[in-house]
DNA sequence: CGCGAGATTGATGGTAATCAACGAACGTGG
DNA sequence: CCACGTTCGTTGATTACCATCAATCTCGCG
């Protein structure tokens, strides 16, 4: 690892109160690695052999089971991602993608194991991210069972947007689509059912001009939406 | 808290490698309580001022948004639940009801935290318990996203009978409906497409008896049901 | 200028929620 | 012990929501 990476790497919250030592015990024998757009990072029930932490770039987590797929979460820097197999060596639930080009840090997951054992201070941030990760599955499930897709979408736009009340995308409405939980056409057809509520789309940006009146139809909820 | 209660909490799993003094701290000011069916033992967007472990009876975990209400989990003892707000120190996302009589271990979120900084073993159960909750919830997601109603009925019976094929209901079927996220209608529905592949109902006893058809249908898949 | 990927629109069917009505089971009180 | 009433479960009809398939459109780029 190069010496800026590795300072970057150390700053990451995961890392940022652990001893020097169990840092170095940490990052011995991991790598980081550049990968393309497409690229699948790890396999459902494949074992956990390494906890990755995305630096750059985005990761889509899907899970699949008799020929069907779906998007779990879009994972975004700077996160770690599939912690709870690692820490129970475990196999993976999940396979994960890149979207983008993406930089992932790659740690063997018993140096994770072996450190958490040592490093008091390592072990409360490992608690941290995984508890963070536990109530952002539960927040996606009360989204996706109390919400219409349209109302997901809603939501999704009143915190994307710029106090202007614009929104750029800055990826693929399909990549979108799948992080709300539906399929691309009703993407579209949910863009136009919230027309009325003052959204109107213009290539990749999303204008909002009536807030108050889409905030009326989308009920945001602090327990479901990220703060 | 009695001494007969005292050591069986002492051995659950949370609280079995942890010193004795660690223990006395956290059973300080802790409370065994009882609780009769239908109580809401806490409600989501309450701080979370106290770990809940459930040692006998059942809880369900629910949300609620927009005058919209959904299952989240049924819990079973022993189990904690609400673990990572009490380590966050945050909201609690979800309300829990009692669903039959049940006895509850109720501790201080102080005393978590605290006793978590400082005792490795009690960490280390705690991360264990949290990453099970984390996986419980991916599968949760997946079981929710992937599946019809029918296939998750099908599923939770192929693992609920017994070597006979015969599952004995120990609650209502609208308990089992919100379980499986869906209505009590639905379930009814959903057990009626299920006749042609060998489910016969009477009353609270429901009869498997070509679970080789049962399983072609349901597509079992150890990453999602509960080995 | 034309190709092709992504986006949109339309038509259709499947899945499940809702509303309504009915039936069965059970406990209570007469 | 029976009559009644409540609760639970089932069944039917309707509607909402969403996936799928197919056709068309748009726009960026060679």
């Amino acid at each position: 690892m190069r010496d800026t990476d590795r300072s970057a790497v150390r700053a990451l919250h995961l890392f940022a109160d652990m001893t020097e030592a169990s840092f170095e015990a940490v990052v011995r024998g991991s790598f980081l690695q550049s990968f393309p757009p497409g690229v699948e990072l790890l396999r459902q029930s494949d074992t956990a052999d390494f906890l990755h932490v995305l630096l750059d770039g985005s990761v889509e987590l899907l899970a699949a089971t008799a020929g069907r797929e779906t998007t779990i979460a879009v994972v975004y820097p700077v996160a770690s991602f599939i912690l709870a197999a690692v820490l129970r060596d475990r196999t993976y639930l999940m396979s994960a993608r890149t979207l983008t080009r993406a930089r992932v840090l790659m740690i063997p997951g018993q140096n994770v194991r072996a450190v958490f054992a040592v490093d008091p201070a390592f072990a409360a941030a490992v608690v941290d991210e995984l508890a963070v990760a536990f109530r952002f599955m539960v927040r996606e499930l009360k989204n996706h069972k109390l919400r219409t897709g349209a109302e997901r979408l809603a939501n999704w736009l009143l915190l994307a947007m710029d106090p202007g009340g614009a929104v750029h995308l800055e990826f693929e409405k399909r990549v979108l689509a799948a992080r709300l939980g539906m399929t691309p056409e009703n993407l579209s057809r949910a863009l136009a059912t919230l027309g009325p509520y003052g959204v109107a789309v213009s290539g990749r940006v999303v204008s909002v001009t009536r807030p108050d009146e889409l905030r009326r139809f989308a009920h945001p909820d602090p327990l479901i939406d990220q703060v």
